[in-house]
DNA sequence: CCAATTTCTTAACCTACATCAAGTGCCGCC
DNA sequence: GGCGGCACTTGATGTAGGTTAAGAAATTGG
């Protein structure tokens, strides 16, 4: 169920009671997303947090000479928004498109906003859980700063290694910063080299 | 005077009593560091968040080819911390160092924490200062897939205006992810082309 | 104020990855 | 069940930025 997925996903970091658990879940509004379809698109003002139950969503931007940018991907138990966008409110610069046909709970910001004076605990969970994005966004980073592409397509590997072979390979390319072109080149001489 | 510096930092986000600035106070720790001195190194747990009074830190990695990726630099009124260690309390990957004489006041791990319950309101700046950092961090990953060097330069530029002419030009080659050299030959360049 | 070190510049050559182009395979859809 | 389009491959060629090297300029510490 849906509902014990996000409980769950919670209960990571913080403990909350019978009727704490009700408070929260009635701030959530469920969603499906058609493969294909957009949860969010760039200049929209980003106004909910997304968390996913089932299916996968990916968030990307698209650079000056139309080439898209693989921000994160977003299976299942993970939470997704343009955060730039969630937290100036002011017109966003991700795309978020669902790459199959996916469920997500929204929490508006309004109601985040009512967690956090609610239930100080709420508070507490969404610094961990930004703080762990932030060390994630540092480290592709570093990544992107001092390694060459085949080595972060291994920790792609390893950061999503339920994906591998679940995504169309231009996806994965576009997320470690390689043409499609190049990326199958390498793979090929990553085979041959073993 | 110091510590005014660091009540009107965080007053941009919450506004204490005047019996919590000096409970918060309390906790602080100054340290004076030198030029070319460490605050931390690799491979250290990082146990404080650092607030620049004076002065300038410059965090950075080294890679395995021995190359320095500068990560960020924390000038005046900025906090600084190797985030990845302080949160999972492992030994960290970053250097900070001072690139002149600087004075930090030092929030201990467990202080800070203390603060989360004590006064929650440090929780709230605390999530605030994590999701800025987190949304600077994004964009500059988004900048080093779609920007040139030129590009990058510029954003530099804007983001430590107060930097510029006052830093050796490597340690801006550094965050902008090119060499030295390039980046001289690319100034020259630019300045041709004006 | 000088010597030592660090920083900056310029130049020739090199490499990882991009671009453009053409062809193959395959999956969804009327 | 055929066909239109998308994903993938492969090859030839282009380019941003790296590497190596060597000298000039600037800082720094004594």
């Amino acid at each position: 169920m849906p509902l014990d997925l996000i409980l769950n996903n919670l209960e990571k970091h913080i403990h909350l009671t019978r009727e704490e658990q009700e408070l929260f879940t009635a701030y959530l509004q469920p969603k499906k997303i058609k493969r294909k379809q957009f949860l969010l698109t760039y200049g929209e003002v980003c106004k909910y947090s997304a968390f996913v139950t089932a299916g996968c969503l990916r968030g990307y931007t698209v650079d000056k000479s139309g080439i898209e940018h693989v921000l994160s991907f977003a299976p299942a138990d993970w939470w997704i928004a343009d955060m730039y966008s969630l937290i100036s409110q002011k017109p966003g610069i991700q795309n978020i498109e669902a790459l199959e046909d996916t469920d997500v709970l929204l929490l508006s910001k309004a109601n985040q906003e009512k967690l956090y004076t609610q239930i100080p605990k709420f508070e507490h969970f969404f610094r961990i859980l930004t703080e762990n994005s932030l060390v994630a966004s540092q480290q592709r980073l570093i990544d992107s700063l001092s390694l060459t592409a085949e080595e972060r397509y291994n920790n792609f590997c390893k950061r999503y290694p339920t994906l591998i072979d679940h995504l169309p390979q231009k996806q994965i390319a576009s997320y470690i910063g390689v043409t499609p072109e190049f990326f199958s080149r390498m793979k090929s001489v990553m085979v041959r080299k073993k």
